[in-house]
DNA sequence: GGTTTGAAATGAAACCTTTCAGTTCCGTTG
DNA sequence: CAACGGAACTGAAAGGTTTCATTTCAAACC
C-alpha cells in the first residue's frame, strides 16, 4: 500500500505481459476489450499511480512548461498565468510558475532548474537585456518565447507595442493641458520600463515641450511600495520643478503613489494626476478611478503559449514569429476630474 | 550540441567511471581535488546538465512540492506562495503552483498529476470538505498540510482562526450602532466563508441582535465581479430589510462591492460600510480604504511549509500539528468616516 | 488440411542517475 | 619485506516506463 505498484506488478495481477500494461495506458484501441477490463481492474485494485519521472526519461523531455515572471504579485503576471495555463491545459501540459522577482540571480536558478528538469519550453519575461543564457537553452532544443517582450527575427516573441502605451500616456496628459510631466519607473534596465519611458518621450517631443520638461523618477522596484514612497519625493520638490502629471510604469505604482498623494490631502486629479499600466482589476476600484494603458493580458499568455506549442512542433526548419499586440488607453478619473 | 551529454559521456571525456562523476555531482569531498577539476572541466566542456528525471527515477521522490490553492488572482494567496516558495527554496525544494479555481475537477486533476509526479508533499486549500482523496493521498505516504484550514488531530494544517476574524468584523459593525447587517460570500461549501459566517453569526448573538438581522448573500465566487454583482442585489431590497453594512468574506467582494457601492453615488460608509477580509495590499489603496481582518499571508505560507518538512523526516512516528494564528482587526475610513 | 493474414500480446532494450560493495593503489607500520 | 589500512575509484544493479521487433493464435481462405 505505501509504497507504489508498477507496471509489472499490474501485469502480473492482470496476468499478461507489461507491454501490454503500457498499451492499455497509451493506446487502448490497441488491446482488446476483455484484456483492458482486466488491466483496468488490476490497476484499480493495486493503486497503480504512473511514475511521471519514468516516462519523462523515456521520452527524454518533460510535460511541464516553465513559465518565468518578473513578479506574481502582480495581476499582471497572474492573469496572463491564467491565460498560459489554459491554453497549456489543453495539450496536456502542465505550467511551473517561476518568480524571477526582478533577480538575475533567481532567472538564472530557474531556468537551470527547468533545464534539470527537461521542460518541454520556457516562457519568459526576462530581467535583463542579456540573452546569453537563453540562447543557450535554445541551442539545447527547448523551445523559448519570450513574453512581453519584443525581439529580433532569432526568436519568438509576443508582446504589447510599449512604446505605443508611453506615448497614448503621455499625450493623454498633455492634451489635458499638463506641461510638467513625471515618468515613475524602475528599474530602467527592465525593457518595458525603458520602452515605455522611450514613448512617453515621443509624445513630449511630438508635442514640442522640452526634454527636461519630462521628469523621470526611477523606482527600485514596480510595486505598491516604490509608488508610495514616490509620493515623498515628489512632494519634496520645489513647485516650480514638481509635475502636475504622472505617468507610472504600472498599476502598483500608480495606486502606491495614489495612496500616499490622498492621504497627503492633495488631489487627485487636481493637483496630481496619475496614469497607470496595466489595467489591472484594482485600478478601476482605486481611491481614485486609475486611467490606465490596458493589455490584453490573457490573451498575451494564450498567444505566448501557441507559439510555444508551435515551435515545440515543427522541430527543425521553424519559423520564429514575433507577435505584437496594441494597447489601448483607458480613461477614469484620476485624470479627468 | 543538440542531444545532451550524461554522466557516462563526461566520465570518458573526464577518463573516469560514471560513478566518479557522480561523486563529483553530489559528494566532492570524497573525490581527489585533481580528478574534481577534470571532471568539472569535462562537465563544463561538453555542456553537461544533469537529468532531474532520472534523479527522481532513482530516488523514488521528487524535489518538487504541490501547492493548491483556491484562486491565483487572489493576492491572498500569492503572498501566501511567497511565504511557502521562500521557505522551501531553503531546503533545496521548488513549489508548483496549482490553481484549483474552486474547482472540485480541478482539484482532483491537480492532485493525480502531483501524485503522479511523487510530490515531495502537498499543500493544500481544499475546495470542498471532503478529504476522501486527500486520506488516500497521505496513505502513499506523501505529506499533506492543510492550508488556511483548521483539521482534526488526524493530519497537519496552518490556519487563522476564521470564526473569530468573521466575530471581530461584525462586532465591530454592531459597535458602530449597525443593526441590520449583510454577509457576503460563497459557496458556502468553502469551508474559510463558512467559518467566517459562523463567527457573524456569534457576534450577533452576543449583541443580542435577532438572528434575520444578519442578511446573508451567497456569490458563486470570491472574487472582484461578484462583489460587483452584489451591488445591484443590495440595491434592489427595500430599505427596511437593507443592511446599512456589510462584512465581505474576502476583500475582492469587498473591493467590488465597493466599487459598484461607488458608481451608484451612494457614501462609503454612510450609506453602506463595508469590511473586507485578508487585507490585501490593495485594500489600503481602494476608493475607500478598506477596514479588513488582517491576516498573516507570509507566515501562515512559512508555518505551512515547515509543518510539511517536519511531517517529511520523521517517517513514521509522525505527531500531527495544527498551528492557528490570530486575525487582527485593521480599521480604515470604509467603516468609519 | 495446410497456408496465409492480421490482430493481440510479448519482452528485451533503452533512457540516466545514484548507490554501494568491491577493487586498486600507495604509503605506513611492524 | 610482508601485511595492513585507508583513500580513491570502479562498475554493476536498480528504479519504472515506453517502444518496437517478434511471437502467438485463431480465423479465413484455397
Amino acid at each position: 500500500m505505501s509504497e507504489s505498484a508498477s507496471v509489472v506488478d499490474v501485469a502480473a495481477r492482470a496476468g499478461v505481459s507489461l507491454g501490454t500494461v503500457s498499451n492499455v495506458l497509451n493506446r487502448p484501441d490497441r488491446v482488446a476489450p476483455a484484456t483492458r477490463d482486466r488491466v483496468m481492474r488490476a490497476i484499480q485494485e493495486l493503486g497503480f499511480v504512473r511514475n511521471e519521472a519514468a516516462r519523462q526519461l523515456r521520452a527524454g523531455r518533460s510535460r511541464t512548461i516553465g513559465l518565468v515572471v518578473l513578479d506574481v504579485g502582480n495581476p499582471f503576471f497572474t492573469d496572463l498565468a491564467r491565460g498560459v495555463e489554459t491554453t497549456a491545459g489543453k495539450s496536456g501540459l502542465s505550467v511551473v510558475l517561476c518568480n524571477s522577482n526582478d533577480d538575475d540571480d533567481r532567472e538564472r536558478h530557474y531556468l537551470s532548474l527547468l533545464q534539470e528538469q527537461r521542460a518541454f519550453g520556457i516562457l519568459i519575461t526576462p530581467v535583463g537585456k542579456e540573452t546569453a543564457a537563453i540562447d543557450a537553452i535554445r541551442r539545447t532544443g527547448t523551445p523559448v518565447v519570450l513574453v512581453d517582450r519584443g525581439s529580433n527575427r532569432r526568436q519568438c516573441s509576443v508582446s504589447v507595442n510599449d512604446r505605443v502605451g508611453g506615448e497614448l500616456a503621455v499625450a493623454h496628459l498633455i492634451s489635458l493641458g499638463h506641461k510638467r510631466i513625471g515618468f515613475v519607473g524602475g528599474p530602467l534596465t527592465i525593457n518595458q520600463v525603458s520602452e515605455r519611458l522611450a514613448g512617453a518621450r515621443v509624445a513630449m517631443e511630438a508635442a514640442g515641450l522640452a526634454e527636461d520638461a519630462l521628469v523621470v523618477i526611477e523606482t527600485p522596484r514596480l510595486d505598491v511600495a516604490s509608488g508610495r514612497s514616490t509620493g515623498a519625493e515628489i512632494a519634496a520638490m520645489p513647485a516650480r520643478r514638481r509635475p502636475t502629471a504622472v505617468f507610472c510604469a504600472n498599476d502598483l505604482l500608480a495606486l502606491g503613489l495614489l495612496q500616499d498623494t490622498t492621504q497627503r490631502h492633495k488631489s487627485v486629479p487636481g493637483d496630481l494626476a496619475i496614469v497607470g499600466y496595466d489595467d489591472i482589476e484594482f485600478a478601476a476600484a482605486a481611491a481614485v478611478p486609475l486611467t490606465s494603458v490596458r493589455q490584453p493580458r490573457v490573451q498575451l499568455g494564450q498567444a505566448a503559449m501557441e507559439l510555444l506549442l508551435e515551435e515545440a512542433s515543427d522541430a527543425d526548419g521553424h519559423q520564429h514569429r514575433q507577435v505584437v499586440f496594441e494597447p489601448e488607453l483607458v480613461i477614469r478619473e484620476s485624470t479627468t476630474s
